[in-house]
DNA sequence: AAAATTTGATAACAAATGTTATTGTCTGCC
DNA sequence: GGCAGACAATAACATTTGTTATCAAATTTT
């Protein structure tokens, strides 16, 4: 699981076993929920094998906000970082093993980290990719239709379509499930 | 226009006189291009007095997808900070007094603010707020309807409202400007 | 001050999207 | 194997939103 972060990161050995006592596996079923609405996010999760949303109540319509898989981290962002009651739910999708860090233990890291000219700058990278990300998602809801949404999202992240509900990737693209089965039958009549 | 940063970062005397050696004052007219889509965005913008959006072109239709105004910062930010072609155009609403200072000259100062810690976790901290903030519009576009991002944005963002010409906001929320015109007056009647 | 441009409201009609209800299939579970 | 719940497709109708066109008011330019 960590070999991977291993290699990127300039450590030492002593470092990388105190880190790695930190983070726990679990496995757990699907439709498992890892964080409920109102609680403060105190751990983060990384995706070994299965899938992940975040999601919320609105008006007893549950929305679902953003999708995690294989090797992603996972948090109520806002919420982990500030110590705020969350306002959405994280629940499994798929049967999943997972690995989760508290969040005293990640600032540890992180302090640490934040000394090192590399990570830090790696760190900052990846806010800003980030940020680029959901600018991207906000700018595609201004320029483009819900069936232009669906077909980027079979493009860019197919995972989704493959292993996801119909009905969460609806409420995803902001539309209902009626709404998306009838594109869905636009498109096959298109290319048939 | 710099004394409220003086304040609030513990610089000498010489580094801050340096550091506004960077920056040029330009008084421009409304509807000044700053930056066009293709260029590559070279100069981050401050606005001492004045209003500027973001946007682009889709398929002939103008789409803004951001507002900034006093003491706010600007730059085409994906195409900045990557020296790729800018996907916006930037653009002045109100006659303006900007400051600009060139990525050469910011990324000086910015690579001393990254080694004195406090300053580097303000940096590291507006960041994530950003990305907060682009989630939250991202997710009010899957939860709220026109109307209701429309009185989201009158209590949120008022300048907005005040200041802005309604063909600009109406593209920003995603909608046409029949459509905007349409939920406004919808909105008196309610209210009388 | 007149002319041109920008901005905003509104009407009539078209297209997209939502709502509710029905039906069928699939899946996990006992 | 059968049952309950989850999931998906579809139809009929309602509502929202877009399109195009016209007019009026406000603002800028000459």
């Amino acid at each position: 699981m960590f070999s991977q972060f291993r290699n990127r990161f300039p450590l030492t050995d002593e470092k990388w076993n105190e880190y790695i006592g930190y983070f726990n596996r679990i496995e757990v079923p699907a439709k498992t929920t890892l964080l409920e609405e109102g609680e403060v996010s105190k751990k983060l999760y990384i995706i070994e094998k299965g899938c992940i949303r975040v999601w919320f109540n609105n008006n007893g319509k549950d929305l679902t906000t953003q999708f995690f898989f294989e090797n992603e981290s996972v948090a109520s962002i806002e919420s982990f970082m500030k110590k705020l009651p969350s306002p959405t739910n994280i629940e499994t999708i798929e049967p999943s093993v997972l690995w989760w860090i508290h969040k005293n233990d990640l600032d540890k890291i992180l302090e640490e980290i934040k000394e090192i000219p590399e990570l830090r700058d790696s760190l900052i990278n990846k806010l800003f990719e980030r940020t680029f990300d959901y600018m991207k998602y906000f700018v595609s809801f201004i320029k483009d239709s819900p069936a232009e949404r669906y077909s980027n999202l079979i493009k860019e992240r197919p995972q989704i379509i493959l292993r996801v509900p119909q009905h969460y990737i609806a409420s995803y693209l902001g539309i209902t499930t009626v709404h998306l089965s009838r594109l869905k039958s636009k498109l096959v009549n298109k290319n048939s």
